[in-house]
Formats: structure tokens, sequence, C-alpha cells
DNA sequence: GCCATGGCTAGTA
DNA sequence: GCCATGGCTAGTA
């Protein structure tokens, strides 16, 4: 046995590995099924995809959306109602929701709670 | 380190 | 506003 202790190791002890890895596809699929006229957050798409606490990393998914007209990922927005992120800018983003019929007050999407969807996996 | 987040806390008006 | 989260990226050796 001896005394060599492989610290550089210990981060890789089995109980820490507690990730799970979204994929890119499972996301744009979950994208797909937000309709025109509707919303959703980054973090019901983590939940949705099994890692409630992956939400960045959802964000971080769309950002490099290879197709942003095809996979509308204009309509996830913050989980408080803010806007959020886009490759073409928020204000683009906000016109994009706004032709889809989505106003905003104070910055937040308008009536958030009715208009925010839950897309499910399958 | 960074980050297209999220949730909670303090502390102002 | 602060910091925990988790996976990835740039850029060094």
């Amino acid at each position: 046995m001896g005394n060599i202790n492989h610290q550089k190791h210990l981060k890789y002890d089995d109980e820490n590995l507690t990730q799970s890895t979204i994929k890119d596809s499972e996301v744009y699929d979950l994208l797909l099924k937000i309709p025109a006229g509707k919303v959703s957050t980054y973090g019901d798409l983590a939940k949705a995809l099994g890692n409630p606490l992956a939400s960045r990393q959802v964000g971080r998914i769309l950002a490099r959306n290879p197709n942003p007209i095809k996979v509308p990922c204009h309509r996830v927005v913050m989980s408080d109602g803010k806007i959020g992120g886009y490759f073409y800018g928020s204000d683009r983003k906000r016109e994009l929701l706004e032709e889809e019929g989505i106003s905003f007050t104070d910055e937040i999407v308008s009536n958030f709670k009715k208009v925010r969807v839950y897309p499910q996996k399958q």
C-alpha cells in the first residue's frame, strides 16, 4: 500500500460524479414544442431534461444554436420573465417575441404565467 | 475562468 | 447584489 496519495485524482472520486450532460439535440427538440406566442425558461428546459441545476448550461447551448431561424430559441426567457440573451441581441429577441404576440411591461414578459409553457421530453 | 441562470438576502424607499 | 451551479473554452506548457 504505502502512503502515496494520488491527490490529483481526488476530484474524480465517484461520489462526486454528479454531472449529467445535456445534449444540444434534446434542448432543440424541446424548443420545437414551444408554440409561437408562448415562452419557456432556461430552468424549465433543464428540469424537463432531468437536470434542474443545469439552466446555465441550457443557456450556453442556445447561444451556439446553429440555426436561430428554425430553432426558436428566442422563446426562452429568464425565470423571472426578463428577456434573457440572444445571438442577435436582446432587442431583436424582443422584436421577434412581439411579432408573435408577446408584450412586455417594465422589461418583463406581460402575463408571464399565462404565456409560460413547460415543454416535456418524449 | 467563463457564462443567453436562478434563487435568496439585505437594505432602501 | 451575491454566490452556487456545472460544463465548456481558450490558451499555456
